[in-house]
DNA sequence: CGCCATCTGGACAACGTTGTCAGCTAAATG
DNA sequence: CATTTAGCTGACAACGTTGTCCAGATGGCG
């Protein structure tokens, strides 16, 4: 259909008003434009001709602005319609210096925890009527970087990064230069920047102490990769919660690395099947690795407590429900994207540091006791 | 930090190369732009400047054009890192016509079945070398559209969109005018446009079938709102495969309407609890729907049969594993950014309608015999 | 009837980049 | 040594839009 249909728009600009052909004729060398551009869309200067009135009055019309006569105002917004004409946003960004788009770069588009962040960003970009520009750096600081100044190349007027790296020195240039930028989920590293994250230290030392509570007193902790802050952060807790009950952590017990169902697998596996002292409880890091480890456990018949970090869909559905340390990913989102609109608006001050607390879900995989009880 | 760091462009803006100041000097009004630019970021012009050479042989630099001496080269790059210059890509898409940068809108960014397809349609784009801009349309026919011409307004390459309204025809000037439209998991309305989708009305003869295959008679449908095409295909696969056993279909087991929980849940209960005629399994329209329905479900001490569309993270974890009729989103979101692309080099023809096989996996849930089976 | 105030419309530059083309320098050849 | 040739470099226009400013028209009033 695209193909067959002729070109409406050629009409309209092979009538060019021309209104003093000697001025330019013989003295342009017409050059060619080599590639094919935007499908020859018309342009305000065809409306304009086609409606017989001045650029600027076009431009008038489009941008709603006042000072045209009524009749002037149908003319041209006849010539539009017939023309299929739509404005040029790149130009207006070009002349206006601003784009109306924020850039959002997270670990995985299709990781379900980053989903409601994704929409509660996109709503209040929205709400501010700016487009949303989505990237997955997939956990590769190389490409976390790469995308980030590729956005900033685009000139959107802000971003919101979920950090993979830990050195973000790169964007130094970039913020001087005005972008704005708040992190998510983690702080930057080696800058310092807005932040909005959730508790990970106090969450976790929780989500142990919960089972501490119930019994444990060898619990295995598996989470992300050591480089990612809130592995960290998590492993921090984890090690706070056992020591403030007095109990000593083994070598073994500790497992840091990728969320590959095959690494968490080998290392839960590892942790429960240990000769010498094997765990009677799991603490995992993100919902990735809870999801990997409640199929590791649903294969076993002696009973293993799990509280994982990350809510996630039907934790409450399985058999035993998964006890949780719950952090609300929207509030993240939409605290991130308030607070980068806010530095847009002009706000000035020192980077904030925001941290939402989280909340332990009890549902019972938590409270199950250690099969070695007495 | 940023608003203490002085703007490192100053320096090099001010030392404007103005080889002949009698020339302007006295005729220009100078208008001060009104509203600030890109915090004044540093421009080709002024890395020329400073590095001493010609405005052309910065961007032949910045592109790694052939043509240029290693010692001009290196005084370039010297005066990019000085200044901290980064092409303005906005200025750049004007000038070539191509924005290198595809549009996908869809339902909702945060549902989880449009992860995958997010991510498959993210990767095809990154290896294009184009970046992606998301919007959610909230299944508003309204919000699809205004996304949709956002986006052509931004002068995208192209776009894929998961349909909201069931009239497209608003797309006909942009289509002709060049910009590619791949439609994903319902067709276009009113015009005819590439599309990828599953076999919505095969898929859910399937699942039906199933059911029937394992005793019953009074089967429920809930599906999502009429004006969804799938749901529509859905529906007819549920009457074929009914039809085809001999079956009737009372009126009160079929539930078209929003997927909202509170809706799925009443159309659920009362189809299971009628007194006249109550089903003995349900199949439900979509992934949303399926959710909610094991949630009810669950709650119920008469084991009731579900099939459900759309597979889940953990369906195979429920007890029973909730037996569903597969699509592959990635695959889906592969193909439709495969076509799209493949439109964009150039590919001409008719529309093509790509039709996905789905797949039925038995876990459990569609197994269950008819409670009043004797 | 003439003048002034007001309002509408249009010409033009500028945003930052890239394509075209012409000029210049330096090396290579006769 | 003169001349060709190739390789670099830079001036300039153009992409499509918006901001500024001026000119012309319109209407009211003295």
């Amino acid at each position: 259909m695209a193909d067959t249909a002729p070109p409406p728009s050629a009409a309209g600009r092979s009538q060019s008003p021309s209104p003093s052909p000697s001025q330019d004729a013989g003295r342009l060398p017409r050059p060619v434009p080599a590639q094919r551009r935007y499908g020859n869309r018309p342009t305000m200067k065809d409306v304009a001709a086609r409606a017989g009135v001045g650029l600027k009055t076009v431009s008038r019309v489009v941008n709603a602005e006042p000072g045209v006569t009524p009749d002037t105002e149908r003319r041209v917004k006849e010539a539009i319609d017939a023309l299929g004409f739509r404005r040029n946003d790149s130009a207006r960004v070009l002349r206006k210096g601003r784009t109306a788009s924020i850039g959002l770069v997270l670990e995985d588009l299709a990781d379900p925890f980053y989903g409601p962040l994704n929409r509660a960003v996109e709503e209040i970009a929205r709400a501010h009527g700016a487009l949303l520009i989505n990237g997955s750096s997939a956990e590769d600081p190389d490409r976390e970087q790469e995308l980030v100044l590729a956005l900033c190349a685009r000139r959107v007027d802000g971003l919101i990064v979920i950090p993979a790296g830990d050195d973000h020195r790169y964007l130094e240039p970039e913020m001087a230069a005005g972008v704005a930028i708040v992190f998510v989920d983690r702080p930057a590293g080696r800058i310092d920047a807005d932040v909005v994250r959730s508790d990970s230290f106090g969450g976790a030392r929780a989500g142990v102490a919960h089972l501490i509570a119930h019994g444990h007193r060898r619990i295995g902790f598996i989470g992300d990769q050591p480089r990612v802050h809130t592995a960290t952060e998590r492993l921090r807790g984890y090690h706070a919660a056992m020591a403030e009950a007095g109990l000593p952590v083994a070598e073994e017990w500790v497992a840091l690395g990728s969320t590959e169902p095959k690494r968490v697998r080998a290392a839960a596996e590892a942790m429960l099947d240990a000769e010498h002292e094997p765990v009677t409880a799991v603490f995992t890091g993100n919902n990735r690795v809870t999801v990997t480890v409640v199929r590791v456990l649903a294969e076993r018949e002696r009973p293993v407590a799990l509280v994982g970090f990350d809510d996630f869909e039907l934790a409450d559905l399985l058999v035993p429900g998964v006890t949780v340390v719950a952090q609300d990913a929207a509030t993240l989102g939409r605290t991130a994207a308030d607070l980068l609109f806010s530095r847009l608006d002009g706000a000035g001050g020192a980077p904030s540091h925001v941290v939402l607390e989280t909340r332990l879900v009890a549902r019972g995989s938590g409270e199950i006791p250690p099969w070695d009880a007495r």
